[in-house]
RNA sequence: GCCGCCUUAGCUCAGUUGGUUAGAGCGCUAGAUUGUGGAUCUAGAGGUCUCCCGUUCGAACCGGGAAGGCGGUACCA
């Protein structure tokens, strides 16, 4: 009766995270991968690919926690008993090659990446440990002219992405801004700084009363969970808070703003003068409000970024598989980074950069899409002597560059249509007898056929009907099933 | 990692105050249909009720634990 349970036979499981792909959400992804490669291209940027392992020592100073080289990332044991990780980002590797190849390299240096990435941590909906970046970056440039262009190439991606202009935004701040805010409002220890910017980076999630707890004593979450605060006091709270606020309907009058709330700090003067530059070269460049904005809240990482930080988020809600919205906000981010590179050579080389999610936005675009990728024309096999004469069609629909299959199941006519109808197959070639003595093949178009049938109720009428077939002579075959696979 | 909720057929879910053979819809397979995917009708396959331990004469149901899932939160280079 039942199967006694064998210990020895594996679970038919995957592990979470790294989500089997289907024809559409692969075909999303190449589609995604291309076209903003394109843009990258267009832009001067030569692609490398660094291959998925690094050195941890790489990888080494952002690893959390250098003891167990396993969280965070995926780590395995060379033989000669280093230990080597999976890129967690294409950054990381490009300061690594740019450190060993510098004396060869053209300055500055441009690059892009895509490919997959690997991060060994607590996946999600929407949120894989295996996913595509699709990067760029400008590796011996100084001066907010370079992260600029960044951000006007990274809207230009946004837009090969798909998302028509109002429809993204990229939202830019600075670190320079960060560090001058903090200044003001007294905030000097290296572990509340953190604290504060962990806190100011939640702002879009938990809105200002949230921002305050965590700011000052500490807020509990609705699962009653506790997360500890910085402690500040209420008046430098305050500040913090109008900062991360700041952001007006336009670049100008939220640096109007800024100006005013980092009045009379160095720092602060400096940074305003950092946003004065990166304005207007956007500007130049055509890149409007709609498409960057100027936004304080923006926090990025904590270790890596120096300069101007952006993250691009998606306006356009998506629908997931149950029709439900999902707002996905960052789907790419980006920054200067320019002690990124001296970490190997004891050399600053100022450098900038924007990375593109691909696997999220193209999830998101399957799910919308739904539908399954569209099958290959099927020709069926009426007479199993006969098969060789349905190889030669397929075959000849191949040359006339349709995507065609031989049914080589065991199944009757009933089956066979239905294997076509499963795999979205847009038409099926039928020639049995009637068609091999008059000298002609039936076509059948499947999606006319489906929407012919969708109001006849009778079966008889139904098979009487044929709907979405007919006659066609051999010599017009292929021109005539490439009209419907054009219409499909 | 921490907190909460959940787990019965491929999917979505009923069910039993603990009592012989556990149900529905959808899906799947086959037939009605001799050469036709839809619709309709009929039949069939598919479950140690997530797993382990305990309480009990008896557990899918009660208790404890584990695993997995969902949500929140922390971290996110």
């Amino acid at each position: 009766m039942s199967r006694p349970k064998d210990a020895s036979r594996p679970q038919a499981r995957k592990p979470r995270g790294f989500p089997d792909k289907s024809a559409a959400m692969l075909a999303a992804e190449r589609e995604l991968v291309d076209a903003i490669s394109a843009v990258y291209h267009r832009w001067g940027f030569d692609a490398l690919d660094t291959g998925p392992f690094e050195t941890v020592e790489a990888l080494g100073k952002f690893l959390p926690d250098t003891d167990r080289p396993n969280d965070g990332v995926f780590a395995l044991e060379d033989d000669d008993g280093s230990w080597i990780a999976l890129r967690y980002d294409h950054t990381a590797p490009l300061a690594r090659y740019v450190a060993e190849h510098r004396a060869g390299l053209p300055k500055p240096f441009r690059r892009y990446a895509a490919g997959p990435v690997w991060r060994n941590e607590k996946p999600g909906p929407f949120r894989f440990r295996e996913f595509i970046q699709c990067d760029a970056d400008a590796v011996g440039v100084a001066g907010p002219a370079a992260d600029a262009e960044m951000i006007a190439i990274a809207a230009e991606a946004m837009e090969a992405a798909g998302a028509a202009r109002g429809e993204y935004q990229i939202r830019v701040n600075s670190r320079l801004a960060l560090d001058a805010v903090m200044e003001k409002a007294g905030v000097s220890d290296p572990a509340q700084r953190g604290t504060v910017l962990r806190a100011l980076d939640k702002y879009d999630r938990l809105g200002r009363e949230g921002v305050e707890l965590l700011l000052g004593a500490g807020r509990k979450d609705e699962s009653g969970d506790f997360t500890k605060g910085a402690g500040l006091a209420a008046e430098k709270a305050g500040l913090l808070l109008d900062f991360a606020m700041a952001r007006a309907g336009s670049r100008a009058e939220t640096l109007s703003g800024l100006r005013q709330l980092l009045a009379g700090n160095n720092t602060g003067e400096r940074a305003i003068e950092e946003f004065v530059q990166i304005d207007e070269v956007l500007t130049a460049l055509g890149v409007d409000d709609a498409a960057a904005a100027f936004d304080p809240s923006i926090v990025r990482g904590l270790d890596y970024y120096t300069g101007p930080v952006f993250e691009a988020e998606l306006l356009r809600p998506f629908k997931d598989a149950d029709g439900n919205e999902v707002r996905f906000g960052s789907v790419g981010g980006g920054g200067r980074y320019d002690d990124l590179v001296a970490r190997f050579t004891g050399e600053q080389v100022p450098a900038t950069g924007f990375s593109v999610g691909v696997s999220r936005l193209a999830a998101a675009m399957a799910a919308e899409a739904g539908g399954a990728a569209v099958g290959p024309v099927v020709v069926l096999v009426m007479d199993r002597d006969r098969v060789a004469e349905s190889s030669a069609m397929a075959a000849e629909l191949r040359a006339g560059g349709v995507r065609a299959e031989t049914y080589l199941g065991s199944s009757g006519m009933r089956a066979q249509m239905k294997y076509a109808d499963r795999r979205n197959a847009p038409a099926v070639v039928i020639v049995g007898e009637d068609e091999r003595a008059r000298g002609v093949v039936t076509i059948k178009d499947l999606k006319a056929g489906a929407e012919a049938a969708a109001g006849v109720e009778d079966n008889e009428a139904w098979r009487n009907e044929r709907p979405g077939q007919f006659e066609a002579p051999c010599s017009e075959m292929v021109s005539r099933i490439r009209e419907i696979v054009e219409r499909a």
